[in-house]
RNA sequence: AGCGGGGUGGGGUAGCCAGGAGAUCCCGACGGGCCCAUAACCCGUAGAUCAGUGGUUCGAAUCCACUCCCCGCUACCA
């Protein structure tokens, strides 16, 4: 009897283009996890789709002065490819606009309303006359009472911090248009989560095997009182509310979201020979349900997806696993649509192979804490590792079995070593199917890696090249263990790397699809006397000028050498000197500077400092500066002028494979994102690299802390 | 602000919940080997007061308290 897997993957809002954040945190995973489970005797339904409701939407479809529906079209279509692309391997991957998901909610929103489980209550909001709309949170702003910061959002002045209701604000402005909205009151609905509390604690409870951090989360939450949330809105884009009286609203996107997995599987299933099919993985208590998504998103599937699920039909499966990941960011910056700033996914596939991609991913992967895309690591990790290591492994083998046997060879007598690496396949196995049961995706991957060094490590200690000439057995012999190995190797990698896997699988004489077969069953078959076709390589290595899609950040700055020629005191500061400085080529110009704690006038006339050349003027307390020197601070306080030597005014300042293309004007906080550090060396260290002038290393001027900040 | 997560050799990480010999693995550095392979591979060496302070204990990276720093959620972007 096969055991029964559902996965759910968190739903993509159709508002824009995926990008890596959103892979790293849960389709690959979810897909690793799925390919994994079909491999060992487990029915698995994997289901998501594109989220394509909500206001976000509808303003994307004004601004290009289309329609929402055309807007979700287009991204639908564009998820669906990358998905394809990249692997994902979903039975369904549908939308929240079919009717079967409509009926599905309604359904759910009716039976809820009639066990009394949602109610009506009314509320206060803005309502825009201009834009004929109620204004959600996110699209106000007006004057925050505390600290008067004229662009507090409705929830939050970021200035202060200081919380609020959109209605404290003062001089409310519609985001969109501008206009001030005026208050209205408004019927909604109401979710009674609080009514589920006894019921969810009870479930939590034996709930320990779950990620601390999802654990802990949840139990806090729960522990602080569910609050009742409102399930309709003032608008039109979305699911009708099937209750009289709410036909001017719509179903928030968030109860329509997650009801997603059952309408999903129930889709999935009409589209089956057996319209009830799903009912074996919803309706069946050894059935084990798990949700991949990001952190973000867990109250959601901890607490209010199983309300839903509890309130209309307790005979449903509950979440059995959520394996909540933590974010990828760039540079220490979380991904995020709305600034425009991350990798895209459709951009990286046209450059770079999908398996190259889930490599990295999966071994740098958000598991327990943030963790980083770097362009560089990726072009080191997949370089050295994918290449250098897995491939070049399968590679070498397949050459020499290629040119030597011209087919797979044959075994003969065992020694040692042999033995050993035999059983090195079978442990590997053991252990990668205890990691990724778990879902321990990383630490599975270097154990997958691991038989791979593994490999080299017995080749080299067996050298067929010699053995070839000397003892042709002995040499088949360890040629048909190195390509067991391969073939292990294509079956334990399979989950991670689909496409290549299948490659290896198809080079090893087999003529199936790798990923519908039995894990067990085909790490132990080879075929032996199988005539080799000539091996080709499975992954590219790259350069790092394939890898800068992006532009460094440091890019972006114009460091340049300036002679001290002239110091003043700043007339109505007694912490800023104002500077003259002479920039060679670049002219001289005026800068103000707060260093008068740490250097005197006399110290500093003459001297040779490092200027930002093109960061934006500022007035400091009245006195324009046309730059800021660059200096570095310890944690204990002590500040020091970075020392170019005698270089000469006006010559750049750079880092060895950083290109220099400055921006015309760059904005103060964009160069904060450039982070510089000093090292034990007293040198200025910038990702790794050392910063440097057309004389050698760039030193601080003064002895600072390791560690010290630049800027 | 409240809550949660994190701070481990130059970079990135495991271990922590169930405290005990040399603190894991990958990259990088250095030295050696090999030449079948995509200048790839293999072996060895150096490098960490496990953020800080105090405590519990025969013994703490691990437990407790406090402090500092980073991140997230709360608050419609995975």
């Amino acid at each position: 009897m096969k055991e029964e897997i559902f996965i759910g993957v968190a739903w993509p809002y159709a508002n824009g283009s995926l990008h890596l954040g959103h892979i790293a945190g849960c389709y690959l995973p979810a897909d690793i996890f799925a390919r994994f489970c079909r491999m060992n005797n487990k029915n698995v339904l994997m289901v998501s789709g594109s989220d394509e409701h909500g206001t976000p939407i509808t303003i994307t479809a004004e601004k290009e002065k289309t329609t929402p529906k055309n807007i979700v079209d287009r991204y639908h279509q564009e998820h669906i490819e990358n998905m394809e692309q990249f692997g994902i391997s979903f039975d369904l991957f549908t939308r929240t606009t079919t009717e079967n998901h409509k009926e599905v909610v309604q359904e759910i929103f009716k039976t809820l309303h009639k066990k009394n489980y949602i109610y009506r209550k009314s509320v206060e909001a803005y309502f825009c006359k201009n834009c004929n709309r109620f204004l959600p949170d996110r699209y106000i702003e007006g004057t925050c009472q505390n600290c008067y910061h004229e662009n507090a959002r409705g929830d939050q002045c970021d200035e202060c911090g200081n919380i609020h209701d959109p209605q404290d604000l003062v001089e409310v402005k519609c985001k969109i248009c501008g206009n001030s909205p005026e208050i209205r009151t408004s019927d909604h609905l109401f979710l009674a989560l609080s009514k589920f509390e006894k019921k969810l604690k009870k479930w939590i409870e034996d709930k320990k095997y779950w990620k601390s951090s999802v654990f802990k989360f949840t139990k806090n939450w729960l522990n602080q009182g569910l609050h009742d949330r409102a399930i309709t809105r003032d608008m039109t884009w979305g699911i009708d509310v099937p209750i009289k009286g709410f036909e001017d609203k719509r179903i928030y996107v968030w109860f329509d979201a997650v009801i997603g997995y059952l309408a999903a599987s129930k889709e999935w299933s009409n589209n089956s020979d057996d319209s009830d099919k799903w009912i074996k993985w919803w309706k069946n208590n050894k059935s084990k349900h798990y949700y991949f998504l990001a952190k973000d998103n867990i109250p959601f599937h901890t607490l209010i997806w199983p309300s839903i699920l509890m309130g209309y039909d307790d005979s449903l499966n509950l979440p059995y696993d959520v394996p909540a990941n933590e974010y990828l960011k760039i540079k220490g910056e979380q991904f995020s649509k709305s600034k425009g700033f991350g990798v895209w996914v459709p951009e990286v596939l046209k450059k770079f192979d999908a398996d190259s991609i889930r490599y990295y991913l999966s071994i740098n992967m958000p598991e327990n804490k943030d963790s980083n895309w770097s362009w560089n690591d990726f072009i080191i990790k997949n370089n050295d590792e994918l290449v250098g290591t897995y491939g070049n492994f399968i590679h070498r083998v397949f050459t020499f079995s290629y040119k030597n046997f011209g087919k797979i060879p044959k075994r003969y007598n065992l020694d040692d070593l042999d033995k050993i690496t035999l059983d090195k396949i079978n442990k590997t196995s053991i252990e990668l199917k205890k990691s990724l049961n778990k879902c321990n995706f990383k630490k599975g991957l270097r154990i997958a890696m691991n038989l791979a060094q593994h490999g080299n490590y017995y080749f080299d200690q067996k050298q067929p090249w010699n053995l070839i000439k000397s003892d042709e057995e002995r040499c088949s012999t360890s040629l048909n263990i190195c390509l067991s190995i391969v073939n292990a190797l294509a079956v334990f990698m399979s989950p991670y790397l689909p496409f290549s896997s299948q490659k290896i699988w198809e080079m090893l004489g087999n003529t199936t699809n790798i990923s519908d077969l039995n894990w067990d069953e085909s790490i132990s078959t080879l075929n032996v006397n199988y005539t080799l076709e000539k091996p080709k390589t499975l992954f590219d290595k790259l350069s790092i000028e394939e890898g800068m899609i992006e532009e460094d950040l440091f890019s972006n700055v114009d460091l340049r050498v300036a002679k001290v020629i002239d110091v003043k005191d700043h007339p109505d500061a007694d912490k800023l000197l104002i500077l003259q400085i002479d920039l060679g080529e670049l002219g001289k110009r005026v800068i103000v500077a707060g260093i008068k704690k740490f250097y005197t006038k006399e110290e500093i006339l003459g001297k040779n400092i490092i200027i930002v050349t093109n960061l934006k003027p500022a007035k400091i307390r009245g006195v324009q500066s046309n730059g800021m020197l660059l200096a570095a601070s310890d944690s204990t306080g002590l500040v020091s002028l970075l020392n170019p030597d005698n270089s000469n005014p006006g010559s750049r300042i750079f880092i060895d494979g950083i290109k220099h293309n400055p921006d015309y004007i760059l904005e103060f906080e964009k160069f904060k994102e450039i982070k510089m550090k000093v090292n034990e060396k007293q040198q200025i260290v910038y990702k790794n690299k050392i910063l440097k002038s057309e004389k050698g290393p760039v030193f601080c001027d003064k002895n600072v802390k390791k560690g010290a900040i630049v800027s």
